[in-house]
DNA sequence: TCTCGATGGTTGACATTGTCCACGAATCTG
DNA sequence: CAGATTCGTGGACAATGTCAACCATCGAGA
């Protein structure tokens, strides 16, 4: 087999890996996350919330970008999470076009119990890995991603 | 910040990154794919089929349990595969229960097109890694999900 | 200042995918 | 053989993804 057939595999087998791989977290969370997502915001919900939480106020669109998702969708997702009262928005003075996002006090509270399930989770399937392989894993794919 | 508190951050953010990275791959996949997917498959269709590829003839729900999806969902996969010419299914003479699935040629050739599209895709998300990282990515990864 | 192209955001319509539940057929257990 | 379990199918519905049209605003020139 040559070097090109060879690398192609293995990064057919990395993103049947990785597919997998998000596949375990989402199921692992329809275990553990009813306890934990009272608010009752789901994955999508959760992954937006988890960002604002990194991030802190943020443009609409900006938001979009990070979580790489269709701004269509993220304009009702963000009404939908304005609606529990888990962010706001205000317009942003600098830029009339833009709407600025935040998490509220309750948002962050959904947070909290969501980044528990959440590590719960990922700690149960990295339960095989090492220290040191968790570390790697979170350095490589924050330095591909960056 | 305490240890556990450091802990669940690290947790959280692999999740994200993850999502990140899948969600690049998918992105890239839309662009590169066309031309790679004439069977139009779909994202879906594709893991389905490269997973048929690594296992060879397989029971339906082996193959659900190995993609994670629900059985109901692979049945209406299977059955729109099957309709392209790319699958075949036969009962299985050990147990009356079970169809096996298979890949035929057609899906084979398929398969070529769709890992060339995932190579190239994975190549460009990965071309910030060394190759060490690369190999270390596949490996943890292989080793957490086996 | 006044266009004009580009950008941020919203909406509608539609396709794909995910989830749940019930069911029939075949198998296994005792 | 009777009852519990497993494999696959089907229906109904929720969630997400995708695409195109649209308005308001902004930025860069003429």
């Amino acid at each position: 087999m040559s070097t090109i057939e060879t690398m192609t595999q293995t990064d057919t087998d990395l993103a049947l890996l990785i597919d997998r791989f998000m596949r375990r977290i989402h199921a692992g969370l329809q275990l553990t996350a009813p306890g934990h997502d009272p608010e009752n915001v789901g994955p999508g919900g959760g992954i937006v919330l988890l960002t604002l939480a990194e991030t802190g106020e943020i443009g609409l669109h900006e938001l979009t970008q990070r979580v790489a998702r269709d701004k269509s969708q993220m304009t009702r997702m963000i009404r939908s999470l304005e609606g529990k009262g888990l962010v706001t928005r205000r317009p942003c003075p600098a830029d009339g076009r833009v709407s600025r996002i935040q998490l509220t006090d309750r948002g962050r509270n959904a947070v909290d119990g969501l980044a528990v399930a959440l590590a719960e989770t990922i700690g149960g399937i990295l339960s095989a890995a090492s220290e040191s392989d968790r570390a790697a894993l979170h350095r490589i794919l924050a330095r591909v991603l960056g």
